[in-house]
DNA sequence: CCATTATATTCGTGCACTTTTATATTCGTG
DNA sequence: CACGAATATAAAAGTGCACGAATATAATGG
């Protein structure tokens, strides 16, 4: 009689079959892991913070926070790809904005986490 | 009579002001995003998605997640680093766990985001 | 149409991080 | 004590990513 892989294990075959269903998709997965890794940069962060108080443009954001111009717009073509961000050009200025208020809601939960 | 930087800028002084505030000390940023980072890691999210399900031995996350051992290992100790799992010895047995349940608020919180 | 302002993009570089291979450590057991 | 199991650590190899310099694009004003 063969003995499978799992007998080896300490926890029992149920709890490990509900491990296995409770674990993200590999796409949901993925998802959350852009999410979390572009508020996982202090630039980022800087960035998020700024526009959680006010829309701004990118050359506000630049000197508003002492950082490049090129570094700003790097970052915020990142935080847009993820969805964190979104903006309105007018003329030849972009307003940047947080595109979900919640991002708020979880950065002062992390805050108390972390 | 000179002009400032901040004359150059779009948002009023005022907002200038609130936005340098309310932005998170260099401490704490670091804190953020070093939690945060430890969130954007595919094996990580793997680890913490199967302790959100039940305590595991360093062995048992291994094989039940397909991983490598030495892998599981060091990701084990970047998650301690951050505070985000503990572990209890048990003979030579280490068995980990969630430092604080609130991660598992916090994943569904970005899961709904993301 | 030229100059200027605001922003984006391309490209190169350096650094940090993940993973693996190999080895060490710690603990239980015969 | 010798051995095997469970875990950790060190070293090496591969990868990704943030940043900045230079350049491009786009819009406005003269």
């Amino acid at each position: 009689m063969e003995i499978r892989i799992e007998d080896k294990l300490l926890i029992d075959a149920r709890t490990l079959k509900t491990v296995r269903e409770f674990a993200p998709s590999r796409e949901v997965s993925e998802r959350i892991c852009d999410f979390m890794s572009a508020l996982g940069d202090g630039t980022r962060l800087k960035i998020l913070s700024a526009l959680a108080i006010s829309d701004m443009c990118v050359n506000d954001l630049s000197i508003g926070l002492g950082l490049n111009q090129t570094t700003v717009s790097h970052q915020l073509k990142n935080l847009r790809s993820v969805g964190l961000v979104k903006y309105r050009r007018q003329g030849k200025i972009n307003f940047y904005s947080l595109r979900d208020k919640r991002v708020v809601t979880l950065l002062n939960l992390v805050t108390d986490l972390a």
